[in-house]
DNA sequence: GTGACCTGTTTGTCCGACAATCATACGATC
DNA sequence: GATCGTATGATTGTCGGACAAACAGGTCAC
């Protein structure tokens, strides 16, 4: 027998509260779509104040699982949204000190498998988003408010068309980092535009011919493009990635 | 000027409380450790209830970008911790449907240039904490329920050491998911624990010589023995990952 | 069919209250 | 001097009740 005890842990009632409801939405008790009791209804069943549901609910709905349906006062069951657990990483990373290294780095070692991935298993649908992505920011390259989007927006294409959701999941908060970097960047180096829609034109070709291999080399020679756009530009890659303006922004409901 | 309008966002107060101070905390503003004043001063800056700023607490709380001290009353300010971030992509991912299949793809891209990077970034404390760990996984190898946690704990060595914190915090949830299949082959596949330890000796020798190129090898080797594994214990690759028993759990605090 | 009007429900926010706990200081005891 | 007991004030967790605004649904006139 130890001398020791273990310290205890006082659960306070709303994470009670939020737990329990929060274990029969990933149980799939409660499914997707599905309305939650009133507030008042909830109290009464819990036998806890009205206020003590509420902390729970903002719990909840700050993880992603209920929602207020636009135009709707009750709460109702949903899947966290990709971009809202990806804010979540983001923020963490940023308090965690990365640089821009770091996330490079990391987008050198998952992007391309995970273009060869999109490349096999990419279907007709998959195939209309890349090629729409990439003629988006083809046409919008100048604005570089829109073109950082636009770039995104292709990476999530491709994240999807690998049908893999782990995959279009762990590359979301690179992008959100990677952000303000490739901002100055297109920005100051004239030439990265042009440079990132070929590379787009020629992984979109991969894609179409169903060229996994291809997808690879064009992905890699993609991303190294970008460290010698860093270096152009006199983006340190020690530096430490800033936050973003839009940081913790408000979900817009669609 | 177009006909359309955006349909205007209305935020609740709770929700703007919840954001000015998260942005206070992004922007380091608030830096980590800090105090956060009572949830009565807090009430008179921002010139609304105590619940409503309760309600806002809830929601950083939840995010882990500020969280109470043990046996403190008052609020600090931290840096959300990997594990509790990775809980929410986890079960993000649960509800989307992840099969064994898409966690494995995902694993045996990432850890490979993981492993590299860590044999090439690795200090002398990294290899302590990995050796540690194999060390005890050799040890509580027939105890499934240790064994597993035991793995995660490689790898999370392992992560740390390649010190980049983007690679550290993208293979948490893997590693959270990958739980309940590896439980079950590690019950069914007599030989698993072996092979393991061998894997995690190899990969320690690699990282102890920073062999950047050895230690790749053997990962790939150690996650496609992995589907392997599957296949003998008769876990079929397109089933959905089951949820975690701990999901949601109370965090502990240290 | 459209619009006006009423009614009950639900949320967002507020106020006030109280017990339990924590921080701190001050003695009392050994 | 170190440990313990106690008093005091601050803070949190929880409660009860309250009310305006927004929404859902029905009814009714046109």
């Amino acid at each position: 027998m130890s001398v020791e005890f273990a310290p205890l842990v006082m659960e306070p009632a709303y994470r009670k509260v939020a737990v329990t409801i929060g274990a029969r939405i990933l149980s799939r008790a409660l499914r997707e779509g599905e309305r939650l009791p009133s507030e008042t209804e909830l109290a009464r069943q819990f036998a806890v104040n009205r206020s003590t549901v509420r902390e729970a609910l903002r719990e909840l709905e700050s993880r992603g699982l209920v929602q207020r349906r636009a135009g709707s006062k009750l709460m109702s069951v949903s899947r966290p949204q990709h971009e809202d657990v990806a804010e979540g990483v983001s923020n963490a990373l940023l308090l965690h000190d990365v640089t821009v290294r770091d996330v490079w780095e990391a987008l050198s070692i998952l992007e391309p498998p995970l273009a060869r991935a999109a490349a096999r298993a990419r279907t007709a649908p998959d195939l209309k988003c890349v090629s729409a992505a990439a003629a988006v920011f083809s046409a919008e390259r100048n604005d570089s408010e829109q073109a950082v989007h636009r770039v995104a927006e292709f990476f999530r294409c491709l994240g999807r068309a690998t049908h893999n959701p782990v995959l279009g999941l762990a590359q979301e908060p690179l992008l959100q980092l990677l952000e303000p970097s490739l901002r100055v960047m297109i920005d100051k180096i004239p030439q990265a535009p042009g440079r990132i829609v070929t590379a787009q034109r020629r992984l979109l070709e991969a894609l179409e011919a169903r060229d996994g291999e291809a997808a690879h080399a064009w992905m890699t020679r993609h991303i190294r493009d970008f460290s010698r756009g860093y270096e152009l530009a006199g983006i340190k890659l020690e530096m430490r990635v800033t936050s973003r303006p839009t940081a913790l922004k408000t979900r817009a409901r669609a």
